[in-house]
RNA sequence: GGGCCCGUGGCUUAGCAUGGAUAAAGCACCGGCCUUCUAAGCCGGGGAUCGCGGGUUCAAAUCCCGCCGGGUCCGCCA
């Protein structure tokens, strides 16, 4: 609803309507800047000029109710009918509120794509999150949207795993990913200490590509093994993959072959100490970019440049969230597939998660694991519903199973990826506000309010703009905002605008609680604020669902 | 050394894309609200030279330049 109202507001002002002047503001629905833009030019104070835009307008609106302007600034209120039709959309549409579409047809989201060396830790999972979250947005605008887990397993990583699983075997009472990662902790501190094993695992590396029977057993094991653990814990996050692509595959299907011929045609390769590199001189980089090796074996980048002319062939839109370590590889990557002709990746970078005594390492295990983190989220979140008598106990598990993982999704998405981020053990126990414990709580209350209407036999409902106080008004423009929100959402390519959405509407939800009775109301009134109770109920479900957390219906 | 990112109350963040109206929240702290739809809630209070310095502008947390502090990358690793 909010943006066919802006729609509108545009195409009022005509000339005068550019986007980019146009505010969201607290003092109205919306507000344009350009009087002031104008104001050097026409050599007018910008006061005047709103004026006089204002009543050049020919109004011939739908839900533009008022339009002021003070002191240059043009405010633009929406009507009745807007505010009617927010609600009656909301209840018609249910399920689908939100929906809309962006004019995309479909997108390939290439996310989490951890080594599969070991279980996901939590920094893994802030990919996992804003991976997912985008899909989820993206669906929601209308996009077909797929996602793919890139496996790396023609890596050192798994070359040393597959060595540590060989020379010690694992613990078959853990969880596979735990498993492997032990083994690979243990074959690194072997090598540490003897350096020459290194030599065995170029070897096994070589062995792998080269497709020797026994070496591709030996790591598919040890891969499937990783990968069966870790999306265990994905699983447990509502984290969804449509596929996990092995980059082996590139080698295997000729794709690697084809590039390097490209790269060959474009005359882009030369060859350096034996090894053939890309020119990267050329693209205004410092140093160049191996795709072969002495002995005749593939790197990371070739592979992921082989997998990216694979994406060309078959999407039209490429999203990959990465790590900020990649920085540099990303836009080589992005900059040679360019020169080949391709259309490169759109990348989101997210900054570190580290530890508050330093960044974590894989190899040297000194990381956070994701379940460890879910199971004593888990375990708070129990030990906050263990007293309720008024819950049965599988309800109680179920209840402290949606808390945990949506206080875990939450904590990650609401942060901008920009940011760097330090684990807290604290703040990540906490189900206070600003959380999305609150954000379940508020549907929570609101779907407890529908459910005694109808057990008390009161369940019309019927909204009137008339009845509305001014706290009503502002809660049903914000829920008219939802689509709107996902939209900017996506166009930023920033989860973290929707999360913060979320709360504003769970907030601006328990502050109409405390202020307005529903049950106790007269007749209509009731009826009134039970519309405005069951869409914050439909909007709070919808959004959480697009969070990848699970609404509560009572908590 | 060079590139990129971050720096907003004691702590954690939003706002920065597209400059605009008193800088917005949470945690912690202090004080209030459960015979009334779930107190995982609500209300009130104190607390901010938006890292520092310059510039552009009628207007800068937001844009530009320099500096400081932190992170990260600069492998025939991924």
């Amino acid at each position: 609803m909010f943006r066919k109202l802006r729609r509108e507001v545009i195409n009022l002002l005509g000339d005068y309507g550019e986007e980019r002047f146009l505010r969201e503001s607290e003092h109205a629905e919306l507000s344009s800047t350009i009087a002031f833009k104008l104001a050097k030019e026409m050599r007018k104070k910008p006061e005047e000029i709103a004026e006089e835009i204002v009543s050049s307008l020919e109004f011939d609106t739908k839900y533009i109710g008022k339009v002021e302007t003070v002191r240059g600034y043009i405010n633009f209120y929406t009507n009745a009918e807007y505010l009617e039709e927010t609600i009656n959309k909301i209840l018609d549409e249910d399920e689908n509120y939100g929906s809309f579409s962006i004019g995309l047809d479909k997108i390939l989201i290439e996310h989490t794509s951890a080594n599969p060396d070991g279980p996901l830790h939590i920094g893994h999972i802030r990919n996992s999150i804003i991976g997912d979250t985008l899909a989820r947005l993206f669906k929601k605008a209308g996009v077909n949207v797929k996602t793919h887990y890139y496996v790396n397993d023609m890596g050192r990583q798994i070359a040393i795993a597959s060595l540590g699983f060989r020379n010690f075997g694992i613990d078959k009472s853990k969880k596979p990913d735990h498993a492997i990662v032990e083994a690979y902790i243990k074959m690194n501190r072997e090598i540490e200490k003897n350096p020459e094993i290194e030599a065995d695992v170029d070897k096994l590396m070589v062995e792998y590509e080269m497709g020797k029977d026994e070496v591709v057993k030996l790591f598919k094991e040890v891969v499937n093994l990783a990968l069966e653990g870790i999306n265990q814990t994905l699983r447990k996050l509502n984290v969804y993959h449509d596929e996990f692509v092995w980059e082996s595959e590139f080698v295997r299907n000729g794709y690697v072959d084809r590039v390097i011929e490209m790269l060959d045609k474009k005359s882009m390769l030369k060859e350096e100490d034996g090894a053939l590199v890309i020119d990267m001189q050329k693209l205004g980089y410092d140093k160049n970019v191996v795709v072969k090796r002495k002995n005749g074996t593939t790197l990371y980048i070739t592979r992921d440049l082989a997998y990216h002319i694979w994406k060309n062939e078959n999407y039209d839109n490429f999203i990959n969230v990465l790590g900020a370590d990649h920085k540099l590889i990303g836009k080589q990557l992005q900059d040679i597939i360019k020169v080949l002709g391709f259309k490169p990746p759109e990348i989101v970078f997210f900054e570190f998660v580290s530890l508050p005594e330093g960044s974590m390492s894989t190899r040297r295990g000194k990381f956070v694991s994701a379940d460890e983190l879910i199971e004593k989220v888990y375990l708070e979140a129990k030990n906050i519903v263990k007293d309720r008598k008024d819950l049965e106990n599988e309800e109680k598990e179920k209840i402290a199973e949606a808390v945990a993982v949506g206080a875990l999704r939450y904590d990650f998405v609401k942060v901008a990826p920009e940011k760097p981020m330090t684990f807290d053990w604290s703040k990540a126990l906490d189900f206070k506000r600003h959380t999305s414990a609150y954000i379940q709580y508020s549907h929570a209350r609101a779907c407890s309010i529908l459910r005694k209407a109808v057990s008390d036999g009161k369940p019309e409902i019927e909204f009137s703009a008339d009845l509305c106080s001014s706290m009503e008004r502002e809660l049903v423009i914000l829920l008219s905002k939802f689509s709107w929100i996902v939209e900017k959402s996506i166009k930023m390519l920033r989860p973290n605008v929707f999360a913060e959405y979320l709360m504003d509407v769970a907030s601006k939800f328990n502050d109409f609680y405390t202020e307005h009775p529903v049950l106790k109301a007269e007749r209509e009134l009731m009826m009134h604020r039970l519309a405005i109770v069951d869409s914050c109920r439909i909007v709070l479900r919808n959004g959480l669902e697009l969070l990848g957390i699970k609404p509560l219906e009572k908590m």
